[in-house]
DNA sequence: CATGAATGAGGGTTCATTCAT
DNA sequence: TATGAATGAACCCTCATTCAT
């Protein structure tokens, strides 16, 4: 029996898809299955996409796409950079990174299927797409350190961000395991104070020292008084 | 065609089982690649297995088996306690573990498919009766801590075991999914400290310190000579 | 959303559904083509037609009406037949033929589905039907023929008629598939000489073979200049 | 239930998927009836076909492999052709087609769903690429044709080829269409002797003349008996 | 009348399981 | 015991048809 048309229809859709295949994994997600989460059935479901998997790239793409506009944002900001000092860049940096990551653990459910290639090795290649941007951005970032004096001048930009990227990328798969919220400023802040400790010169280290003390003492403060 | 009868046969293909199921999980693992794997054809497989998810559950069995006879001679063993001083018992306590969470990591791809349902939800009571089976021996370690006056008094033992064995779990359940071996030896002194912090008399508490103390200090030199 | 009523609709759809039949076959043929090359809406064909197969029926009925019209035409003029000579009788008959076989070579793409059965056997009832209707005027007609003189009399009118009915069916199912159009009146010339050759009186076939001589004769003209 | 290993068991399947194929068209042939035609099930079907397409262009693949291995046949018989009189090698290239048409006479059902597309234009390179190794061979003819003496020299081999292999080819779309058995010797006898008169030079077509005259002649007698 | 989202039966394909050899 | 052809339930996807707007 046909309903109205409900503009809704494909969101919920979305919704309940990516609620499916979080549950079961998206071999084991039946296509009724979501069409009857999202109180449709399985015929309109092939009304908003081609296929099971294409809806599973869609939402893999919403996430990607998130998390896309946020590196998007880090690149393009880097033109209001000049006029300020290590202190705010460093915090600027922070802020970001602690966006995503909240990000992240918001959607830690799918993020975790699909940092986990959805079930699936047919999704790699996507997760693998948006890696590269990730570690190109960041080696745009060394690249921009290191014009500053900022970052050493003797290190090797591709390698250095591939092994940065890396280690946020591991950052991100325990993340979306945690069973309950950690102290993601923590995170962050032990993961970027390893990459300048690791990449930058003693000035700019001294000096960012000064922040990610704060927050690691802000930190310990939280988890004495939870 | 008729092979000669091969009494590794079921051996065979429960290994071959194992690491198709671990490659591929549950769903995606066909019969037919196991038997291959095994040397075998298909029919042979279920010559020795009624179906895939009794092989599954024979796997599955096989680990919580080994797991379980730790917890039974661990239980067994209370007889003997009664003649040794703390610290002996909180090495040997130390030293069970120990040996637990090693096989844990040794048979870790495995365990991993296991603790997150073998790819299915099918086999989740499997484990919810193994955890049950570690829950009750961990409250009657309580007791018997009680008892003796290891414990405050003022515990009750069925709380106290559901939140020390879900804090195993969840120490089993990070260490399957670590890239490289961590310090085992560490993260058990880590877990048992706390425990012992959180349920231990003043006395008690003094006397087993020494002992993580000791533990602690080892692994800083190895992660410092690392 | 909503057009105006278009009295137009109908036939566009027509149109398109039977453009659409013929060069997909009834099966490939999806509502949504026929609607969109109406410039209409899948909902607008339902309705116009029950269903696709209707549509099919409709345009099934269209031509077997045409057809059926000229079959009646020919019964309803026999009352006037009775004041004209053999030679206008067999002048008759060969422009009403003529008349068939020209409709026939217009729509032979739909000819061509119809006599195939439209892609499925569902059809093939109505071209029975039809076929049918074609023999029993053959029928009618050789009883004619036979009273007045003109054919032998040792005929059975029923069988002749299947055979002349046949004979005239495997012409049309030829003619639908010439790639280029033949010389129309020289393949009935030949047919309607057959079937007279094979029935009719000697007098009668004297008579009417200087009719078909012409034919012949300018056919010949017709190819020899082409 | 199982059956005993029946090495039939495919060319069963392929005998009743050439006759499902026939009856039904590509499209309309359901894979189950396929099955149960052979006495199987659809599930073996599987065993023995990639899929349904797999089977039609399995079939497909026969008779154009039977075609192509004439045209081989010939191709390679032209090395004894240099000691034979124009007479001899008329009569062996009638031979030739002859055995060809027979053979599509035989398949004629078949070979018409082949050239009609199979009830769907997804194989219909296939015949492409048969009707260009056709005219490839055609081609080869000429060219030996015209070294020879045979063919008049203002001949472009290729643009001749095309256009008799497009006669061929439409002999062939009228010879699988036709109800009874026609002469075959007579349409190829005619075919030929319209390429000869084509492009032969004139002492080539009196020579072929007189065999096909003798052709004709038979044939008519043929037709004044039947 | 027109629309197009919603429906669900139908059929292709996969693969766990059976069983005659 | 070992084999692998045969089976058929299950699930994805298509598309004719319905109906609220």
């Amino acid at each position: 029996m046909a309903r109205p048309g409900d503009p809704s229809a494909k969101s919920r859709l979305l919704k309940a898809a990516e609620a499916v295949f979080i549950e079961r994994g998206l071999d084991r997600a039946k296509v009724d299955d979501i069409a009857q989460a999202a109180g449709l059935s399985k015929g309109s479901f092939y009304l908003h996409f081609k296929s099971k998997d294409e809806a599973f790239k869609e939402i893999l793409g919403g996430v990607l796409g998130v998390l896309g506009e946020n590196l998007g944002q880090i690149e393009a900001s880097r033109e209001e950079w000049a006029g300020r000092t290590f202190e705010q860049l460093v915090e600027y940096w922070f802020e970001q990174d602690l966006k995503i990551f909240e990000y992240i653990w918001e959607r830690r459910a799918l993020m975790r299927l699909v940092l986990e290639g959805g079930g699936s090795p047919d999704y790699q290649h996507l997760m693998n797409l948006f890696a590269q941007r990730a570690e190109d951005t960041v080696a745009g970032f060394i690249r921009y350190g290191m014009e500053r004096g900022y970052y050493r001048s003797d290190i090797d930009p591709v390698h250095a961000a591939t092994f940065v990227a890396g280690g946020y990328d591991r950052v991100a798969r325990r993340l979306v395991r945690e069973p309950v919220r950690p102290d993601i400023r923590l995170w962050i802040a032990e993961a970027q104070s390893l990459c300048l400790r690791g990449l930058g010169t003693q000035a700019f280290v001294t000096s960012a020292t000064n922040f990610y003390m704060k927050v690691l003492s802000d930190a310990l403060g939280r988890k004495s008084t939870a």
